[in-house]
DNA sequence: GCCTTTACATACTTATTTGTATGTAAAGGA
DNA sequence: TCCTTTACATACAAATAAGTATGTAAAGGC
């Protein structure tokens, strides 16, 4: 039995805490997209194709409570919030190259164009 | 724009299609229980723990339509169904240990028990 | 003749995830 | 004075994934 729990849920084995921690339609690409440094709200919304507010806002909360990035909030008005990757977020991004690469792959071997 | 479609739906970039093959709280288990070879359907439900019937059966056909895995079926009475990866989901399964090891040192670095 | 085994199938319900629409504060510019 | 910008926040609906309960065929054993 590998049973756990992890902030309230139960999980039988590690890969489904893994994909807590980056699963979903979200996280990877927000957390690529943190990879070169900080980056702030606004270039997030625009650099992510498809995401809106209130996913970007709930996965980047969700990536904070799990320790995988950082909020640094200026106080200017109108406001600024940069978010960055914590060194366990930029332990995953070793990881998302590879889950990418596997899609690329299938791309290929499916004969998807893009 | 990266926007693809496969079997009917709209991905927006290969993460995305990645994770329909191996993505789900169920394939990555049952394609980690083939890794040493052919296992019968029977022997599947008892080696992954908590998976139900329709969960079992509904994710092998998604995985058998994706040709990650292949069935062999034997003229029996009762019936003896094989199921057993194919090379693509060989190729599979050194991305899974990866998710699985970053699993494990996240239950290291959360302090989880096992 | 009835029970057991095996590998599914189906109908249905529940839970989880994702998306849409709309609102907010406060300062600076026209 | 009114509009714009920024970074959220909330209510609600839609879509997707997962789980529960039940059924089936056909041969062999008791």
């Amino acid at each position: 039995m590998t049973n756990f729990t992890y902030q309230g849920r139960l999980y039988y084995n590690p890969i489904e805490l893994a994909m807590a921690f980056i699963g979903g339609t979200w996280k990877m690409p927000i957390l690529l997209a943190l990879r070169k440094g900080p980056v702030r709200y606004g270039d997030l919304r625009k650099t992510i194709p498809h995401i809106n507010d209130k996913m970007l806002y709930s996965q980047l909360r969700d990536l904070e409570e799990k320790g995988m990035i950082q909020r640094k909030v200026y106080q200017t008005k109108p406001p600024r919030v940069d978010y960055m990757l914590t060194d366990l977020g930029k332990k995953s991004i070793k990881l998302i190259d590879k889950i990418n690469d596997f899609g690329e792959y299938l791309m290929e071997v499916e004969g998807i164009s893009h």
